[in-house]
DNA sequence: ACTGTCAATGGAACCGCTTCCACGGTCGCG
DNA sequence: CGCGACCGTGGAAGCGGTTCCATTGACAGT
């Protein structure tokens, strides 16, 4: 089934079908009649590997992702599914779990004949990789990730740092203790060390003091993060909240401390990042970041570019963070009185459960 | 940068790069050495789609998956994104939301100019696809879903049901509802219907009557299965214990719990199927399939006919179920002695904590 | 020394599509 | 009525590989 058969069968030449195909106004309504009828009595498809070979781009879209694994890729791989939805691109799924193999697809990505537009999500790449793939014209979006001259849709990681100590700050929180990604992790994700800045930040700026060892890291990772915390719910002066600066990691915090025998808020309050699926039945208060509608952004960011509704524009497209309060933080020592719950609403969101997945 | 560029920095005819690049052994190793300084020189790396115009083939394998927001679907998607690490096969993803995106799809994928290989998810697909993709010889594996003459990768739901019912039987329970997904589903989903007819089967051999109104059908997800769960919970011959088809379900069957002031397992116990991974936090009692398990398997099978390892055999890979009891179970009124578990604990499996995702 | 064989290699044909170019036929306009 | 413009169309070239076929040269056998 080829396009010399249509041609064949509706008395034309194949150039006159592929204009019919492309809808090319310089066909004739009669020629393009007939040539339909041809397409559709012989049920032809044109082949995807002879157009993308002959148009130079393929229809696809590829999204670079790092471990395919972690809850909040996803998250955002639902939105990029869901943008996609309804366009005529395919998307084109690359896992990354080291550095060689991200070196390795995006080298191979470097063309337009593997995706015509790439999504990389939280993974820097280097920047020989970046500008080989800007100068060879491949439209590319960055997600929870930077890097100068490609256009990026990111959070404010320092702010929701700041956001959740703070939170815990207001709440009547002084030993406040932080969990997050090791820092020299193999793919250079900077995300944890951003919150831990924040943590920081803010901190200082209120005078509470952050002992050594009240900062623990852990890879990204439930189990890791369990004994992490274990050994910083074992001090003498044992933290009264714990900041973890993902949800898996506060996950890992809470089963510490039911470990530990602690309760949770009443002996100790848990704040994490990211607001996953899981983070609302376990009644997690944590930063919510837009995960799903980031990796739309993303998507659809790309789909303007390559459908040419939109130039390619390097800008930094920030979406808001968002305090989410649950069940796992309180005043230390637990819930006093209605009032003091209502000080550190301030800033933040009452759980309004998440519908319909 | 073309195999030609390669040829002539090379001093060699194209034909002989291609050679050198598919391993031939037709080349005497100082041609071979030069033509792969040459590709090393240029960077050089051959057009996909030009291989696959040519050998008609592409290199890649199409993952046909409904409603890829549903938790299932996503843990068999690690288990195929895991099982094609370090092949050197694509993953292309195409989300079916609907029966005419569902035949649309299938109907591009029906030659191997799209896909290599075919995952078919949950789906079961109309015979007229099958029988034109396997004629085109396309290979194809089913997973959770069944059809004549291709090979699938299954659980029995019909089994699965029963354990589950059986279990809440041995409990003591004698009212056990059911609530499952809707029969007349567009896609044709059949496993609710089979979990439901191990429900029954189980009801009838124990001599326990099914009220009408004691089993409740609604879409795939929380939201709605909590509106027909507080409907069934608010009977005056309210059920002690239900038994949902899925485990997005059954979240929302505890919430209807909480919402009617149920006490859980005391006042009613509440028993999934699947075992995703948000269960493990609820402490749901569930039906552990295995869903990674399944979706590895069916890579390797597609995988092994790609790579020449193994004929396509229509075989039914069944995979085993388990009953994993946590938290959300106990005999009707609530635990009363160690020896009640005990007994109940001959099909089951105690929660393993399970770890490092 | 001559010939048959075979390994190494160059080059053409082909995969199925898009697109450019050229050509015939209309049509409008002077 | 004649000429140029332009529309509709067929066909060829090209996209970048693979693979078949033919050619060349080395070598072995008689």
């Amino acid at each position: 089934m080829t396009i010399a058969d249509v041609a064949a069968h509706a008395g034309v030449g194949a150039g006159t079908v592929s204009r019919v195909l492309n809808n090319s106004p310089r066909v004739s309504p009669t020629t393009r009649a007939r040539v339909l009828a041809a397409i559709e009595a012989l049920d032809y498809r044109p082949n995807p590997l002879a157009q993308g070979l002959s148009r130079g781009r393929c229809q696809t879209l590829g999204v670079v992702v790092p471990f395919f694994t972690h809850a909040s890729a996803i998250e955002r791989l639902r939105g990029i599914v869901a943008a996609l939805d309804g366009s005529r691109y395919d998307l084109v799924l690359f896992n990354v779990e080291s550095p060689v193999h991200r070196d390795e697809h995006l080298a191979t990505l470097t063309r337009r004949d593997r995706a015509d537009g790439l999504i990389v999500m939280s993974l820097p790449p280097p920047p020989a990789s970046i500008e080989r793939i800007v100068r060879a014209g491949v439209p590319i979006v960055l997600v929870d990730a930077r890097a100068p001259g490609v256009p990026t849709v990111v959070t404010d990681d320092v702010e929701g740092g700041r956001l959740a100590t703070r939170y815990l700050v207001e709440l009547g929180h002084e030993r406040i203790a932080f969990i997050g990604d090791d820092h020299d992790n193999p793919l250079g994700f900077v995300a944890g060390r951003e919150r831990e800045q924040g943590y920081r930040e803010t901190m200082a700026a209120a005078g509470l003091a952050v002992p050594d060892g009240y900062v623990g890291h852990a890879p990204h990772v439930r189990g890791a993060a369990r004994e992490v915390a274990a050994r910083i719910l074992d001090r003498p002066d044992r933290p009264t909240a714990v900041f973890a600066s993902s949800d898996s990691q506060a996950l890992g915090v809470l089963e510490a401390a039911r470990a530990a025998g602690l309760a949770v808020p009443e002996d100790l309050s848990v704040v994490g990042f990211d607001d996953i699926e899981v983070s609302g039945y376990a009644g997690l208060t944590t930063v919510r970041q837009p995960l799903y509608e980031s990796g739309r952004l993303a998507a659809r960011l790309l789909l303007d570019v390559l459908e040419g509704r939109a130039e390619p524009e390097p800008r930094e497209h920030r979406l808001e963070l968002e305090l989410v309060e649950r069940t796992t933080t309180s005043p230390p020592g637990g819930r006093t009185s209605v009032a003091g719950r209502g000080r550190a609403g301030g800033h933040s969101v009452r759980d309004r459960v998440s519908e319909e997945r």
